[in-house]
DNA sequence: TGAAATACTTGACACTGTGTAAAGTTGACA
DNA sequence: TGTCAACTTTACACAGTGTCAAGTATTTCA
């Protein structure tokens, strides 16, 4: 059996990431496990549990979809609007692709630590992004008057939330370029001095 | 008994509404009926399920708090920019208070259609007053060009919602007026044309 | 005075989903 | 041939929701 389903672990990780895209809540061990053709048990032996199956299939998609490469290009823009709009572009556009684990991670966050733990851990990771792009528009002597360093990030990672794009793409039915575009201009308008 | 204890079905809500604002997720029913001093059962003699506990419990902090006299506020504004203003106020304003319920509410949106059901009620209400403060914008000629009736009510509609409030002011620390004073500059900005 | 209604309590139990434990099966490999 | 790894099967503990049935105390009303 070891032999033929080869890399079980690694299907189990493409099939959880498959179930929560779908947009159904509520996936339980045993559905991953029946898709992945495993006994739910099965599941237990490659992942301690459910939080850190989640864990690890977050770590997965990032892996496939490269995100460290998105995000790279943004801190190679020169003046901070472009590095603005590189990271709204990066970010804004990676959100459909996690949007599935991040339901899922969210809704374990109150009752279990470690996915509130992943979850802190990759908001943190985004506010770092909105830090370098506000600091880039600071520094070209931009940054709207009555806005900190400190406001202006709150608020950028405010406007970048994923709950803020589940409303604006999944409940008001924008399309992804609509959503990228005007979150640009409203971050810009917010942010920058118009001169 | 029953004449000692006047009116248990109230203390319950009152109990309830007590508990999820102590900021505390994952209440149950057991530390519901504890903190009332009734027994578990008791709460199902009044309340057929936890969901419908937590939609009357809202409809309870409504009554109690008069949102409909706040949001009245709102419509006898005369400008657009006053209206937007005034529901700023009305409804930012109201969100400290029902905050605790809502988490408890958009937790159970996932497993149960009443719970969904209902928080879905209440933000159709907040989107009718976006509505009207847009409305009231474009009528005055000054909503900004390039965005539409419809997508200006998207925006202001995701602009003031909890999970933005939560953000700004909880994980931030902003101060509810901070909170108050960014969001209407920032709906002014995004939906106004600046002359 | 006594019967019925009201507002509970107590205790048991079904159900769902997570996670644990133990014993059995199967194929690969040495 | 035996051992190991990667499973499967079955059973069970545990938490939390919701149901059920029987019992108790107080009020109400005839």
């Amino acid at each position: 059996m070891s032999s033929i389903r080869i890399n079980t672990k690694s299907r189990i990780l493409e099939v959880t990431w498959r179930l929560l895209e779908s947009g159904n809540k509520a996936i339980r061990m045993a559905d991953i496990a029946k898709a992945a053709g495993v006994s739910r048990q099965a599941l237990y032996l490659h992942f301690p549990s459910r939080a850190e199956l989640l864990v690890a299939t977050t770590r997965h998609i990032d892996k496939v979809k490269n995100v460290d490469a998105r995000l790279a290009r943004s801190r190679s823009a020169s003046s901070g609007v472009e590095r603005l709009h590189a990271f709204v572009d990066a970010w804004g556009g990676y959100i459909p692709q996690i949007h599935g684990i991040s339901v899922a991670l969210r809704a374990m966050r109150d009752t279990d630590k470690e996915a509130a733990a992943a979850w802190e851990d990759r908001m943190q990771a985004v506010r770092q992004g909105c830090e370098a792009a506000v600091l880039a528009i600071l520094q070209d002597g931009y940054l709207k008057e009555g806005i900190t360093e400190i406001t202006g990030v709150d608020l950028l990672w405010t406007l970048l939330s994923v709950e803020n794009w589940e409303r604006l793409v999944l409940e008001c039915g924008w399309s992804q370029s609509e959503y990228e575009q005007t979150l640009k201009k409203i971050a810009e308008v917010s942010l920058m001095s118009q001169r």
